[in-house]
DNA sequence: CCCATTTGACCGTT
DNA sequence: AACGGTCAAATGGG
């Protein structure tokens, strides 16, 4: 996927970088009440979104509507549950679950469900569907934290020793974002969503991503490509330097 | 019949 | 005792 694509792809991707830097220095320099940090929230969540988008499918979708919008698009209606595994990748729809959609490159099934003290929203638990016969002990946890729009939050725990990933063929090549540092939720409040995978892990990079604890919080707004340039929260000082090294992109 | 999900019970930690 | 995480029997869909 070295292509026009891949390269917005890293376009958004440096945007969005650009505008967490300049969050990070407001924070820093403690301005977050002088200066509205909403627009670069924004920008940030839309240069993920952008990017997974590109990711997710070798043609961006033609979304033009708002990022509210497109999570209100109704869903197909499927059965209580419907599996794609294969060339597809692994998809789990259930429309009144508050487990999202994903498909992070693995098979998993739930094995529990709990009410959480500090939330409102239960958190279910999943473990690879190879637990047992390759023993794998990667399990992740998922939990709505916000309604309307549903977030998600989740949280992959253990490391996948299983060979069994899902949809290794090229056309859902992989991109992997990793984030060496906890995003806290004041920079980034919106997490997950429905509907769209958080972040894609299949064969290479697999292990590695999956030896730590990755409290992974991607907002999974897709917006299109002119409309999320057209929203841009203004250039950045050119001096603004980029944390490349705090995400990673793998291919 | 097989397999994934559901859900109450159980267990370990604090 | 409260809480979070896991187990496992029951259930239901394919």
């Amino acid at each position: 996927m070295v292509s026009n694509i891949g390269h917005k792809a890293l376009e958004a991707l440096l945007r969005g970088q650009g505008c967490a830097n300049s969050l990070k220095i407001l924070l820093k320099n403690g301005e977050i009440s002088s200066v509205s940090t909403e627009p670069l929230i924004n920008t940030i969540l839309d240069s993920f979104s952008l990017a997974l988008s590109f990711v997710d499918s070798p043609n961006p979708p033609p979304y033009h509507e708002s990022s509210s919008q497109n999570m209100a698009r109704p869903m197909p209606r499927r059965s209580s549950k419907e599996k794609l595994c294969g060339a597809q990748g692994l998809v789990n729809y259930r429309d009144d679950s508050p487990t999202p959609c994903s498909n992070d490159g693995f098979a998993w099934r739930k094995y529990g469900q709990k009410t959480i003290k500090t939330s409102p929203h239960q958190r279910c638990y999943y473990r690879c569907t190879y637990a047992k016969d390759q023993n794998c002990n990667a399990t992740k946890r998922v939990q709505k934290i916000k309604d309307n729009p549903p977030v998600y939050r989740t949280t992959y725990m253990g490391k996948h020793v299983c060979t069994a990933s899902v949809g290794h063929d090229d056309t859902h090549s992989s991109k992997m974002i990793q984030f060496d540092q906890v995003v806290s939720e004041l920079v980034m409040p919106q997490l997950t969503t429905i509907d769209h995978q958080v972040i894609t892990m299949e064969d290479k990079v697999t292990d590695y991503i999956m030896n730590q604890e990755c409290d992974i919080d991607i907002n999974d707004y897709l917006v299109g490509y002119d409309q999320f340039w057209a929203n841009q929260f203004p250039p950045f000082p050119s001096g603004d330097t980029m944390f490349l090294d705090n995400i990673a992109a793998f291919d």
